[in-house]
Formats: C-alpha cells, structure tokens, sequence
DNA sequence: CTCGATGCAAAGGCTTTGCAGAAAC
DNA sequence: GTTTCTGCAAAGCCTTTGCATCGAG
C-alpha cells in the first residue's frame, strides 16, 4: 500500500453519523463538504465502489432518479415521501410465508428482496 | 384531432399479447419492429409518456439499468433472476398487518408499494 | 388547409473512465 | 523510487427535447 484512502473512511463516517438513511452520491459528496472533507464527486463514486465490493456499503435502488447507497446491516425496507422525497427505514414488511410460496410456485431460489413503500409523511399530509 | 395515434395502440396491443412482464423501452421498440410495426425510439418513448398519463400503464421500477413499463392492471409485485435477468409477475407479498404497523409507527399515510424479489431462476441454479 | 403524430437529430444529465499530479511508504 | 489515491476533465450512455415533415380530417 503507497498511499492509504483517505475518503473511503470519511465516507463510513459520515455515514454513520449522519440522519440520512441512503444517500445518492451527489448527497454524498455534499455531506463530506459540509462535515469539512474536500472530495471530488469521482473520488466519492470510486470509493463508494470500492465499499461496496468489500461489503461495508450496499446499493438500494429506490428508482427516484440516482441509486443510492447506506451502511451495510441489518436488513430494512424503505418508506419515501411522494411528496418531500423524504426516505425513511422500516422494518421489513414481506410475508415470510408468501416468500416461500412464490419461491415453491416458480421454482427460483429467492435471495434477496427490496421494498419501497410509497406515501404521504405527516408533514406533507397536512398541506 | 388531425391526425390518429398509431404507436400507442400498437403498443398496447404488443403489451397484450407479449410474453414479457415489463418492458424498457428499447425491448418495447424491438418487440413493434419485430411485430411489423415501424416505430421510432423517440416516438414510442412519447407514446408511453402518454400512455402513462391516460392511466394505461404504470411505470415500474426494477432498478436494472432502466426504467420499466407494464399495463395497468392488478397490482403485483416482481421476481426477477440475478443471473440471466428473468422477470417474473408474483402475487403481493407484503404483509398488509406490516404495513398497517408501518402506517401507524410513522405517521406515514401508504398509498402504494414497489416489491423486488431477486433470485435464481430454475435455469440458472442448474449451472 | 389545419393540427396532431412521427422521425430524425441534437441536446441534456448523470455515470464512468483516462490520465497526470500528489502523497505515503 | 514505487505504488496507489485523488482531482480534473473528457467520454459514454441513455433520456428527453426541438424541429421539420407527414398525413388524416
């Protein structure tokens, strides 16, 4: 090693400390500018890469316009304001049961799932 | 009206009778060619637009690289294969107590859900 | 003749890559 | 001196839009 990563570490950092539950990697690269990290949008797409290929980050497509990405962990599904865009994590929601249907009924072995619920948060409800 | 639409009902009716479950809209262009049915990418790309608005298909996001367009119709969700990228229509597996637990802890009102299951399918555990 | 639909081509936005400079070993 | 990370800039890829043409009413 020549030269050790000086963003991937901000990265989990940032992401630990911060209230956000999946960045895009603009929001990213705005994070560390505003925790004080200097760091190109392409340093921060290329460590983001690298964390994901160790396992430390996972990808969550929520299909709202860039892929976003989070702490790897424990498992959780996503609930998006249509309105504000805000994301929140929330416990998973699949049916075990109706799992192990589908995956009886079509043969596949199913190894992963992903969850967007889609509604209104309270703040926006009330406009 | 001067002049018909001839895309979107092509469409449709390619929709119709198509094996697929969701299409890009690069797969929906190559299925009218192949259908005899001369259409530009840009015009087709309109037509869905419209289509869209009129309430006639419904935007899906499997979050593979593109986005995704299928007939409205009964809700389901998808199974789609990592490996060869098979996309499958599933009945619901949300847990309609879950997602009233959801509703409730969050405050959230939940007007919709976008259900991905990844797998193998039976083709690719083989090899 | 009029007006919307279509095809072509270019513009736009975001992702990804190449390359030279910088920093640690 | 060597190696790898970083920033800058350009290349790519797919989506979206502008515009001239076409064709049914």
């Amino acid at each position: 090693m020549a030269r050790p990563s000086r963003i991937p570490p901000q990265i989990l950092d940032t992401m630990t400390r911060g209230a956000r539950h999946a960045w895009t990697l603009e929001q990213l690269t705005a994070d560390l500018h505003e925790g004080g990290v200097q760091a190109d949008f392409s340093s921060v797409y290329r460590a983001v890469e690298r964390l994901l290929g160790e396992g430390r980050l996972v990808r969550v497509g929520i299909d709202d316009g860039a892929p976003r990405f989070e702490l790897a962990g424990e498992h959780h599904d996503h609930l998006r304001c249509v309105r504000c865009a805000a994301l929140e994590a929330i416990p998973c929601v699949v049916d075990r049961a109706g799992l192990d249907a589908v995956a009886v009924r079509t043969g596949y072995t199913v190894t992963a799932h992903r969850v967007v619920l889609d509604g209104l948060c309270p703040a926006c409800r009330q406009r």
